[in-house]
DNA sequence: ACTCTAATCGTCATCTTGACGAGAAGTCAC
DNA sequence: GTGACTTCTCGTCAAGATGACGATTAGAGT
């Protein structure tokens, strides 16, 4: 057995859409090495705690979610031998969808965590591998998008097709027809179901509201553009 | 910095078709823990060794093809604390794409190394967790059949269209037709491009010969039966 | 009451699919 | 050679999905 001095760690991309646009959850580097730069949330995973524990852990303390509901999902391992110059660091990535919270960031250990666009995030201004990671794991959402009922992922239990389609928009920075969306999304089977109520909150005439249904799969997937 | 006792392993799960069927590579194991059994080839990751160096270092090692050209992708990572009995062991698993060998297995470092079909691997059969990484892996290839010309890298160099088909018929276990399968692959642009030759290697009316276009994506994407 | 906004429904040309007919061009048995 | 057989390749056609966009509806605000 090679038990060679390794450090195993989990870092969380945690997406939101706020105000029409695609943000990450970034936390201020408080210590060495790359302190005062921009880095992804995470932490090493603690013997005999699985990594997809760690990494609902992490997003807890990060978010104060108790995480049941949100989506988590492992995106890739990054490993190489110099990525932290603090030694050999593993980390294993995962990327998490929250809803617009309304408390932001409550419960945060950090009050270096800031809600950033992912437009925005300067390539050369995170730590570490992150700006790779976090390209990684945009990519992994954009393309889900397509063919799974993820967008659902960024929306409260209940919503109207345009807060989905506000998803979709800021997810893939592109614009979508209002009339074919709408149509796209209530002809496919079991992706969203109506729950009877109404609501004016997206102004002009009221919108129905849903939740999201038992798809697994979009069968076709939603195109982009 | 934590730096506790751990593992860092790369599994390799190495698809091929061979006589229309889905072949996995796999090892039967000569040491404990579960000697006897049948396991995905991988090894421990060198110190200051990349993950992907390690796993096309295996690859070569199992196969002895040089790993230019195979196709090689991270699936994902498996760290369960109790996966491995020997301690703690986190895994990552790598998905290869070989085409039908000419000299099956030529170099493999064990004799102990077969092709099995897909379809027959039994469940318990497996070391550790390794029915749960090919079952996602296998899962990951069928997926990217469907977006992605990735059906090329199981095919020789130069390949039929219905050598193509064969590809796409044994990984989905499902039949298509051959008229619409021809057009649908020739019709998308920059999927397969002709050499210019014909073979009669699959008998019946000579086909021609095609190699892999510099397409990246389907859209839209090839369906499933 | 009028305006403004956004939701929802409809229309229509175009594209893609799935099912399947039919001819083309080789090999093989005789 | 000739005919049988195989597989490739091109066509046709109806059904369904898409993209573009017109039109109507039902609220809020003034």
């Amino acid at each position: 057995m090679d038990f060679e001095p390794l450090g195993l760690a989990a870092d969380l991309v945690i997406l939101t859409v706020r105000d029409g646009r695609l943000q990450v959850l970034l936390i201020r580097r408080g210590i060495a090495p790359y302190q005062g730069r921009w880095a992804l949330p995470g932490g090493f995973v603690r013997p005999d705690e699985d990594l997809e524990t760690t990494a609902r852990r992490e997003l807890a303390e990060e978010t104060g979610l108790s995480s049941e509901r949100i989506h988590l999902e492992q995106v890739a391992t990054y490993g190489a031998p110099d990525r932290d110059p603090r030694g050999r660091v593993v980390s294993v990535a995962y990327l998490a969808l929250v809803p617009d919270l309304p408390a932001p960031v409550a419960g945060s250990d950090a009050a270096s965590a800031h809600w950033v666009d992912v437009a925005e995030v300067d390539a050369g201004r995170l730590a570490f591998d992150h700006h790779r990671i976090l390209a990684d794991a945009v990519e992994r959402a954009r393309a889900k998008l397509e063919y799974s009922p993820l967008a659902t992922a960024f929306c409260p239990p209940e919503f109207t097709i345009s807060e989905l389609r506000g998803v979709y928009e800021a997810v893939w920075g592109t614009p979508l027809d209002p009339r074919n969306f709408h149509r796209k999304v209530t002809k496919t089977a079991d992706f969203v179901v109506p729950t009877g109520g109404t609501t004016t909150r997206d102004g002009g005439r009221p919108a129905q509201l849903f939740h999201r249904g038992t798809a697994t799969t979009l069968h076709p997937p939603m195109t982009r553009g």
